[in-house]
DNA sequence: TTGTAAATGCAACCATATTGCAGGTGCAAC
DNA sequence: GTTGCACCTGCAATATGGTTGCATTTACAA
């Protein structure tokens, strides 16, 4: 299960690119970086630390390892770290193109977390004299999934 | 210190009022919710519920009123509940015509989270199949306070 | 005034996240 | 290939924010 790709949502890199990747930031390559890149790479949407515990599986490592690859991730700019709802973080990949907008659609039902990189609209007016840096929408509502099923 | 208004934002309305307010909820109209929901509509911003806490002062309640009381008032629709970008929930009082989008602006420097109710425009593109209930907006960047002092 | 359900306060508890430190490891210099 | 050191990792302990159970008090209506 070592290379075995999770047919996810994308391909993920090849470990010798993340580990380039990684390198690239300054820092060690090793196998819990690379590990954790990768599987943010491959998911199709925000995981919590949860998430990424159980999707490592036997390649498991420290709880405070994975918080710490995490933010180091998110310090590199490699990654993105918010809240949900449930006072819970949640990280996801970094797309090349960085933007300081970004939007998530979390499901009322399933709870999953959808990282939307298509709309990036919005001049919401500001209450002059502020200055905006950073911009996160939350939508919340039903997935496909679950909208089809029940009602 | 009992009735003085902290003349920050909007005057609260008066004890009776508030007090109808809770009743028609269907709730008792205890000193507890008086006092908390008097302070969230007077509050310029969303709260947590140490702001609240040291707000309340003397008439300082326990803790585990307070997170009651404050579920409550989310619950009874006079309040609302989000978290901030360090997993903490912070609530403002809903205005009357209820909103299904609300926007935040957290500053950077200072901490504060002030509540936006101009704009209500976005119709961010969903993935199709996927239905929306609820949209939060999260800025931030620096206030006008802290904007102006440092450069 | 009195009865009762609702609200409060206290103590214990849980989950998520963070910190300190000893030991292990990537990687570059030799 | 070997060696050294700074960076990483893992373990244990701790902090923070929030929740639950239960006995007591209180709003409010009969």
């Amino acid at each position: 299960m070592d290379t075995a790709p999770p047919s996810l949502h994308q391909a993920s890199a090849d470990i010798g690119t993340l580990a380039t990747q990684i390198r690239n930031c300054g820092a060690r390559a090793t196998p819990a970086r690379i590990r954790v890149l990768q599987l943010l790479q491959a998911a199709p949407g925000a995981m919590t630390h949860h998430d990424v515990e159980s999707a490592l599986g036997e390649t498991m490592l420290d709880r405070v390892t994975l918080y710490r690859v995490l933010d180091w991730l998110v310090e590199a700019g490699l990654a993105h770290k918010n809240t949900d709802s449930s006072r819970v973080f949640r990280f996801s990949s970094a797309a090349a193109g960085e933007h300081t907008a970004h939007a998530h659609f979390s499901c009322e039902t399933c709870g999953r977390v959808f990282c939307l990189d298509a709309a990036p609209p919005k001049p919401p007016a500001l209450p002059d004299g502020f200055s905006l840096s950073r911009m996160e929408i939350d939508l919340r509502g039903r997935c496909a999934n679950c909208a089809g099923e029940s009602s």
